[in-house]
DNA sequence: ATTAAAATGAGAATCATTATAATAAAATTA
DNA sequence: TAATTTTATTATAATGATTCTCATTTTAAT
């Protein structure tokens, strides 16, 4: 593991914010100020591959990159925004019905935010 | 609805086979030799944004345009085949959980196919 | 220390998608 | 029907995310 590896796998534990390669880039520069972006896709591929983090992507936006920890992901239909949340697990009965072929799984539920709910309703009243 | 929206829609809910919009443009030719592609990506956004399909957004390949009708999703992680499948419907749950604000949800379960299956196996015995 | 292998940097290339602006078609009104 | 407005379409340029290339640097192995 280089140290890019392994500074790029901590950037995306420690902020769960499910940042895009290139805000990736960014926090990395603060501390490796030379590194390439093409260095920092190289490593999130690998780091993918690997199953050491993943990949969310998401219609209409650059993808992003999440901790491992099994959770579920909202998102909201207006802003877009993503969070994170579990609902109940699914592996054992995915493993029930497809047998050693099964992964992983990856479960998005769209909704409307509050913050766009509220919107919503004040362009509604008007 | 245009001819070419009314179309468009027709082609994706025959085709059963999740195409992309270039698929989709190549199939529209057959019958509009003329149609440009921006009107396929006009269309088609009209359609998603309206409900009328929905758009299937997998990791390293563009965009596929499916029918509403409700399925799930299996990925092969090795060939990125796509197939559609039908687990436990999770609505009522979700409803239960997000209230009025839920929308859908996206599951897509990432399995190995049995061909890629088969595959691995021969590789693995020599 | 030498060689081989892997990783990196910089920028070009690619591919999907969107934006633009001119034209054409459709809908509306008179 | 003719004139006017609106909407859709075409062709192409632009954009943006990601990958590719290749020369250079770093790391590991002999």
């Amino acid at each position: 593991m280089t140290k890019y590896e392994k500074q790029i796998y901590e950037i995306v534990n420690k902020l769960t914010s499910h940042l895009t390669a290139d805000q990736i880039f960014s926090e990395l520069k603060k501390i490796y100020p030379s590194v390439s972006l093409a260095t920092v896709y190289n490593n999130l591929n690998k780091l993918c591959d690997v199953g050491l983090i993943r990949r969310v992507s998401i219609e209409g936006s650059p993808d992003r990159y999440d901790r491992i920890s099994k959770h579920d992901h909202l998102v909201c239909r207006r802003c877009g925004k993503l969070t994170d949340v579990c609902f109940e697990d699914l592996t054992s009965t995915l493993e029930r019905q497809l047998g050693g072929a099964f992964l992983a799984y990856d479960l998005k539920v769209f909704y409307i935010c509050p913050a766009c709910r509220k919107k919503e309703m004040e362009q509604t009243q008007i």
